[in-house]
DNA sequence: CGCCCCGTTGATCCTGTTCAACGGTCGTGG
DNA sequence: CCACGACCGTTGAACAGGATCAACGGGGCG
């Protein structure tokens, strides 16, 4: 049996994912956009009208308080909805940015509303992807709450691997398209505990740097990554030479 | 002029929940259940058939990893929904444990999603209850990755004292039904830190104990607790060179 | 080249954790 | 009735994990 696969089910995202898109093609009017890396597809604060879903790229969701916090809230890839927090009170609740060119389908809510009163199977689809935000979300929370800064970097890592499975990429090689800084700022914790963390992490060889950049980062063998999370869980010390 | 008035107009809220409960009453099956502290309405992976409103008491909502970690993600009032997070998987995602007696009425999904098609109106206000999920769920993230733990604490109870407010109720005494260690899980610190917060919060006057019990904790100037936060963040930046 | 940004690593500091002790309240049972 | 134990909350002292401060190397680009 293979260890590197999901143990949530990885086909069944897929599927929902793929069959959204078609059903989206065939029942809403539908407007592209061209982001370019650093460009902002929304910002917090601009009236909602329109909902997204990225077809290709990488977007992140950055939230802010008034006095000036921020944070990365979400990482979002292809076949993602953007938008869904502007929907309670009519103005979106954060800026998406694009961390890379990519192209983003955007579709008017009013448009949507009148296409699940003739297409139920997409009201349910839509329904089921802000239900996966939620989940996500408080999966991060879990995160962030519970696991100390190692093992916050290496769920990060999973997390990371396990989307990129979902959708059928390899998911043995990341990408990162991110800096250290906003990687630490995701995950509640500092540029240099980031950096570290990832030092840790090669030297245990859990993960490599097969770049001298050491933005890619390679995960030989995902299941170790897993149980490393739980290993720091159950028991604090073992780690370190 | 009353200064305990929240900042989002909180009338707005009030009048979706409440046009929402009538919607509901009017057009969905609706089945009633009482619920007594310490029962769960429903657990991780029970199959998800149903969704409920609060109608009376307060419930929370306890995500649970596989390794055993387990965090406070959600607190609810009359006239939240509860369980999004089943529908994408099919199963529910958290426990949600009754911290009162309370009643929850229960609405099968099918029927709900068969009351949109013949009004639109209530599928409105249930996108928006999901929206405001999300919502929330991030700013919990920015809370716990930006602030420090005292500041927390002030905005866990201004948040707290919001919700109230936004239902109708006073906010400038809060009775808590949680203890330090539940707030301290769903705030991502231990209960002694939760302890000495509160203590220091106390002894700046900007809460009070009105009982010898400490559960009960009444905010004289709910401007000042959110001035707190913001002075806590602020106490870092300028430095320049 | 000079500058800026990115990443790494070391040294030091501090916030929040851990460990421990103590008081109060409630419910149960001798 | 009171003794007992289970909780809950508070506070102190010691400790440690991560933040902060600082220095350095490398790459891309005007």
């Amino acid at each position: 049996m293979p260890a590197t696969v999901t143990r949530h089910e990885p086909t069944d995202a897929a599927r929902q994912i793929s069959e959204t898109l078609e059903l989206l093609r065939e029942h809403v009017p539908l407007k592209r956009r061209v982001v370019h890396c650093g460009e902002r597809l929304f910002r917090a604060g601009d009236s909602f009208t329109t909902l997204y879903v990225l077809n290709t790229g990488f977007i992140k969701l950055v939230n802010s308080a008034d006095d000036g916090r921020e944070q990365v809230v979400g990482l979002y890839f292809k076949g993602d909805w953007l938008g869904f927090d502007g929907i309670a009170q009519g103005r979106h609740g954060c800026d998406a940015v694009a961390c890379d060119t990519g192209e983003a389908w955007s579709f008017r809510y009013e448009d949507l509303l009148s296409a699940f009163a003739r297409e139920r199977r997409l009201m349910g689809l839509f329904h089921a992807a802000m239900s996966r935000e939620i989940r996500r979300d408080r999966d991060s929370m879990l995160a962030m709450a519970t696991l100390p800064a190692d093992a916050r970097v290496a769920d990060f890592l999973r997390y990371w691997a396990d989307t990129l499975a979902e959708r059928g990429l390899r998911n043995d090689l990341i990408t990162l398209r991110l800096t250290r800084a906003e990687i630490g700022n995701y995950l509640g914790m500092t540029l240099e505990s980031v950096s570290r963390a990832l030092s840790r992490l090669s030297r245990q060889a859990l993960i490599r740097f097969p770049e001298k950049g050491r933005r890619d980062i390679e995960i030989p063998e995902l299941g170790a990554l897993r149980g490393f999370v739980a290993h720091c869980v159950a028991a604090e010390p073992a780690m370190v030479h």
